[in-house]
DNA sequence: GTCTATAAGCGGATAGAC
DNA sequence: GTCTATCCGCTTATAGAC
């Protein structure tokens, strides 16, 4: 699964221009490190690993990239890009279908990003607390848009009524994310992706709980 | 934070038999490798760095443990089994309040390990995806029975009926223990336990949307 | 039981041939 | 641009003194 989202890397949206053959050989570094992270974690990936998954030798990683931290920071740096894209425009998709829609879209778009788009998605949230101090620092500031970016979803759903009030809605937000980073620990997935954002979205939305049975009641009944 | 639980690590539940000196440095050195795996991984944390957090040499870890393998599935071993009992414990406490009286118990229960309650918790969600592969087949032996009880708490929720039955029970269980266990990413919390768990069992129950909830219900039973 | 010393090998990184 | 060869520090693990 390789990527030439070039909106992305490259320094020219929109336009076409043919990739030397020194980017290629770049993207398919990234493309293997990230396959790699993604499955073994950062520390115990040797760039060894890595070469031999890109079909080349270690030292040659060394023209592309100046060292494992800068080769994993534009692994992650990647991969928040992506999702974000990924997610955004799935949110652009749902623009008229109000606020709680488009939070539902993000849903369903961070779920797939992390269920079976891209060993990216995978990488960043496996490893994303292993690597050095610097490296996460800097990745951070990335990072902190896309949380800003759910923030606004939620507020935008609350201001629209959908969401109650009596709840801490950064809070809400980080268990939300977190039930769906969290399939990243999942071993192979037995449910589609489908059935997940749908379950996923029936319980943030409408919870669990039965509409007739009420806690309280319950305990009182004891 | 030292544990001494030797119904969990000893072989005679119950009796105060003191520790011997190599049981209290082995214990120490399991208190010390929960903590450094906690923060930094697990191929990323060397043999040095566990022996200079309990105070001795990394040669002088092969008297207490045979390898660094060895070492971090008895880690393993130990977060389960006291998360676990934990868990049971605040279940057991709330027997007598329903079947979803206990789940929320443990929903608050398991949280309280992953975020502020040990090293153990923290580490084993951290590490147990970097582990070697047989060392995590056999933790996975231990985890099992941790994910069926799971499982039997939601389902006598549902047979109490309160649970809606129009969701996939296993992978609402899933998703809920995966908004708990990502609390292990978060930096540092800036929310108590309390605030957490209270707010992540309004939303597993009750959701987030305003549709359902009935203000008035809710209002007369405070 | 714990230490020091060390073996044997892997890690990231560099130099220089092609 | 990519390779091979190599430096050198760090890793797990062992041996043997105390």
């Amino acid at each position: 699964m390789v990527h030439l989202n070039r909106q992305i890397d490259g320094a020219t949206p929109g336009f076409a221009r043919p990739l030397s053959k020194s980017e290629r050989t770049r993207q398919r570094i990234l493309d293997s490190a990230a396959r790699v992270f993604a499955s073994k974690g950062f520390a115990g990936v040797s760039l060894r690993d890595i070469a031999s998954a890109a079909d080349t030798k270690a030292g040659s990683l060394y023209y592309h990239f100046a060292s494992k931290d800068e080769l994993v920071e534009a692994v992650l740096r990647h991969a928040i890009e992506e999702m974000h894209q990924h997610v955004r425009d799935a949110v652009d998709a749902a623009a008229d279908e109000g606020a709680a829609g488009r939070l539902k879209a993000a849903i369903s778009a961070h779920t797939e990003s992390v269920m079976e788009r891209t060993d990216y998605a995978k990488a960043l949230l496996r490893i994303s607390s292993q690597i050095p101090d610097d490296v996460r620092e800097r990745h951070n500031k990335h990072a902190r848009a896309y949380g800003e970016y759910w923030g606004q979803l939620f507020n935008d759903a609350r201001d629209e009524g959908a969401i109650r009030v009596d709840l801490d809605l950064t809070l809400a937000r980080l268990l939300v994310l977190g039930a769906m980073n969290w399939t990243v620990e999942w071993p192979a997935s037995l449910w589609s992706p489908e059935s997940i954002t749908s379950t996923l979205n029936k319980i943030v939305f409408e919870g669990i709980g039965t509409d007739d049975v009420d806690e309280e009641a319950v305990r009182a009944l004891h």
